[in-house]
DNA sequence: ATGAAAGCGCTAACAG
DNA sequence: CTGTTAGCGCTTTCAT
């Protein structure tokens, strides 16, 4: 190709790449045969060269047990924001350590974005001994060296409590995660928990955590613990996209008008928390915006030597129909 | 690494590959030290050198009006099934000519498999121009030279039909995709308005059509303008995951009980049909196993001359608690 | 501002 | 059954 420019193909390489000056008629007659020719260059000799190969790794957990549309716009969050700086992605659904060692061992990657993180996750130490840098989202719980991103989900649950409070509720409850994302102590889950607790118990308040499985006989159970546990219950927040729905209409069921009798807080992305037939109360999930921070922060690190970091986005709480004073 | 080994870097390319017969002792010390140095072949260099990737691109519409989770399902189907060809997944999410473009004339990809094709895609005419085979799951209006997959959706529109009118229902409806989703033509939508249309008329029933916006009001409408429509509607299809819930307590509201004043029949995953409330009668959707399908013919396509071919899966009812004989 | 040439780490003839 | 070697198509010194 770089001979039908007249030209040596190193020429070529630095126009594409643009690491050294080319004088104007040049770069003309090179790129107009680029486009002439259709040209492209080719990944893999590019990357055997460069050892850099525009590519970056998601590992998103795939369960169908777990909040799929979430996942989804996490997912969307990084594409988007890849091509933003140029590269691809490469979406690894299996969980294990396996699948890490495979791309990044045989440099089919740059660097690697991990979801679904959890307190001691096994993936985690075998990270140290890759080239390519890492970025998780969420919180293991030792962050030392690692670079995280994710909503600052006890900062979410603490938010949550105190819009409650503020209206007057003094009995509140959180429905959380199914109890397998607990036992995996999946990181988010955790610090929602720890949020919700913590803030209720330094206001004082009466409260009460459960946990619920993402159907529709799970968001039943989870409601009528709660109601049995907890009969005065005026504040519930919700962290359960799946279950949010059943919780709603069991809810009604049971004789609790929503906000009159219960003022209610999802935490849930913003198109579920307004998708709802009534608009909820809700401390948004930025599922788009934490996968392009994740993107961000990797393709920093794989270009400078920035160091790793952790970044906790703040949580926003918009009131809409689902909470109302205490009565 | 080979010389670890004592022996020519041609010989552990040919232990990894098989392709050609070694010695016992030779693969064992090969082998051995390829677990202990933990070596693993450069993706780039072994691309450029038999200009096969062992990735896969796939093109999925992670716009989130549409039904999330059935493309999850396809997206977990392809890549699992392109693990067990020891291929992964570059995953492109803008439903443009220039991604395909890029990852196939860029040679990042050994074959292509593209989601939610339209009645005349723009998408399909650039694949022609491709060194990579491609498989569609779903089908263009000409499918000539085309590998596709999907189920079949005309059938599955039939079936429901002949289920309702076996249990004695002569009013018919379909609530179906979003108007956006129609206008598109997208393949799977079309077909099943065809196949509802013409097996209704073929059977002499009353029928009416009805598109559904994937939002609790979206449903509302939706099952309104039916029952203004078709006020004495005993037999309803549903193809439309994401409004079913609503749609269901929408009839529920407007006192139609199930089954016993009104059948449905819900087209969509297994998964969701015996998630909700009560289990639904329903075709199934095998998303997993189309994304399978369509990466076996992919790589079916990619490694010997398998002529393009377009495989439709028949659609299996499974009678469950919301229908029943009319009265 | 451009070219020449040495790899990058494999695969696949081609020899033996 | 195994070794030698010529590329694969780029990037990047090193020259000029």
């Amino acid at each position: 190709m770089a001979r039908a420019a007249g030209v040596s193909t190193s020429t070529v390489s630095y126009v594409l790449s643009g690491k050294r000056p080319i004088s104007g008629p040049t770069r003309q007659r090179v790129e107009r045969s680029i486009r002439e020719l259709g040209y492209r260059p080719h990944a893999g000799a590019r990357a055997l060269a460069s050892s850099r190969t525009n590519v970056l790794a998601l590992m998103a957990p795939l369960r169908v047990d777990v909040n799929v549309s979430v996942i989804m716009q996490f997912v969307t969050g990084v594409v988007t924001s890849a091509r933003t700086f140029d590269h691809d992605v490469l979406l690894l659904t299996q969980d294990d350590s396996a699948g890490l060692e495979r791309v990044a061992d045989g440099s089919m990657v740059d660097a690697l974005i991990m979801m679904d993180i959890e307190a001691d996750d096994p993936r985690v130490p075998v990270l140290a001994g890759l080239r390519q840098p890492a970025v998780l989202i969420g919180l293991p719980t030792n962050t030392e060296g690692l670079s995280c991103v994710d909503l600052d989900f006890e900062a979410a649950g603490r938010a949550a409590v105190r819009h409650l409070a503020q209206l007057g509720h003094r009995q509140v409850a959180l429905i959380g995660s199914p109890t397998a994302v607990l036992e995996r102590h999946t990181s988010y889950a955790d610090r929602m928990h720890r949020g919700f607790t913590q803030q209720s118990a330094e206001l004082g308040l009466d409260h009460a955590y459960e946990p619920c499985e993402s159907s529709h006989s799970g968001a039943v159970d989870a409601v009528d613990r709660v109601l049995a546990r907890m009969p005065h219950v005026t504040g519930l927040v919700v962290h359960n996209e799946v279950a949010l729905p059943a919780v709603i209409a069991t809810l009604r069921e049971r004789g609790r008008t929503i906000p009159d009798d219960l003022s209610l807080v999802a935490v849930c992305p913003h198109d579920i928390a307004v998708g709802q037939p009534v608009p909820l109360t809700s401390v948004d999930i930025p599922a788009h915006a934490i996968g392009r921070v994740a993107v961000e922060m990797a393709m920093s690190r794989v270009a400078g030597q920035q160091p790793a970091e952790t970044r906790l986005l703040a949580p926003v709480l918009t009131e809409r129909a689902t909470t109302a004073p205490a009565r």
